[in-house]
DNA sequence: GCAGGTTATCCCATATTAGGTTATCGTTAC
DNA sequence: GTAACGATAACCTAATATGGGATAACCTGC
């Protein structure tokens, strides 16, 4: 059990991760591909095992081709 | 020498978030003492020594009072 | 209930982080 | 030029997190 698994910002997070993949029709196995990493990779940050630093973000909204501000957007309104 | 210490894009990054408290006229104790961490949490990430998830680098731009997504458009702009 | 596809867990060596302490740097005053 | 300070960097090491291949567990349809 690493990291802030359950501050409730980091929660958001995840779930918004997890919600655009899944809303743009990716596995987290072909997300996975895109980015040169193992499933495992995927299923972590999903879950909180690992975090994703802003790069990292970056690099994961890009191969899921959405829009990384306005996923911030959506987070931080759902944080407020 | 821990991270992507190197990569381009975590530079800018770094430089970014230094360049923004500057400007906005804190110092890294200043900052630290708004996020209840130690000065040397701030001159770690903004060298490259530790990284920011995403919802560490949302903390960092609220006590800096700038904006978080205008900031990370800076961001992408830059390494675009 | 089996096959396939998808995601979660394991494992654990390696890498990163925390944070108090200390050193270094820069500037100003005397 | 040097003492005094404020600011930032560097140090140290126990605690924590990460990497990623392998495997297990979950679905779902048939």
């Amino acid at each position: 059990m690493p990291n802030p698994l359950h501050d409730p910002r980091y929660a958001s997070f995840r779930a918004l991760l997890a919600a655009e993949r899944e809303r743009v029709g990716l596995t987290q196995v072909e997300v996975a591909g895109r980015l040169r990493k193992p499933q495992s990779y995927v299923s972590k940050y999903e879950r909180g095992e690992r975090r994703l630093d802003v790069v990292e973000y970056l690099d994961v909204a890009r191969v899921l081709g959405i829009d990384p501000l306005a996923t911030i957007k959506k987070l931080i309104d759902k944080i407020a």
